[in-house]
DNA sequence: TCATTACATAAGCATATCCTTATATTATAA
DNA sequence: TTATAATATAAGGATATGCTTATGTAATGA
């Protein structure tokens, strides 16, 4: 894929309102899917499928945790995204469960 | 219209191979509609409605000389789009006619 | 082992996008 | 005037997008 292409794939991945707003969320740390489901007010196989353009687009990572799924936004951004990154409004989310950030502290 | 709405306007109308391209022949100063339609290899009523997708989105401005028209970059980008720009390799233009770049030595 | 929880994938539908061809508009030239 | 040239708009069609509901998968816990 030549540079043009993969510019028009993070771009796309990012032209979306309920997209930006999970990457408004992401910016206070990782998050779990359900917290994002309750911020985009739609339905949970919905948000899943925006967070995997968004992954399959380098701009956020996933990591397991038991049967929770943590996403956070990619430490190396391309300059272009992490601009847009950084004029994103930060939103709050609230934890779904405490098991479900519990281990952080654990580890 | 609120921010994020403005944000993903503007991100939608730079989210298409094509326009990025349009946007990369922009980066060497005014260009008329004719020339764009020679590097896209699109009809021209393509080039014109990709133009103005950019241009109801602040992206590019347009000037009228006679018959053709000129679009050049927005000298006033939000930050994010300026960064796309500058990510952008620079695309030159043939100039589709003496005439059309003519009057610019005129003035 | 079996139910539950968190998430992903599949299928289907409404709408958006982006091209095409045909036609309209506007300014210049003959 | 009338023709031509540059561009814009309209209409239509193929494909992409983003939601929904239904179902699959993997990890945990009783």
């Amino acid at each position: 894929m030549d540079a043009l292409m993969k510019m028009e794939k993070q771009l796309k991945a990012v032209s979306d309102a309920n997209r930006l707003k999970l990457l408004a969320c992401l910016k206070q740390g990782e998050v779990c899917v359900c917290d994002l489901v309750d911020v985009l007010q739609v339905s949970q196989p919905a948000v899943s499928q925006q967070l995997r353009k968004l992954k399959e687009a380098d701009i956020i990572l996933e990591r397991k945790r038991g049967t929770w799924k943590h996403y956070r936004l990619n430490e190396e951004q391309s300059p272009f995204i992490q601009a847009i990154i950084d004029d994103l409004e930060p939103v709050s989310t609230e934890n779904c469960s405490p098991e479900c950030s519990i281990e952080e502290k654990i580890i």
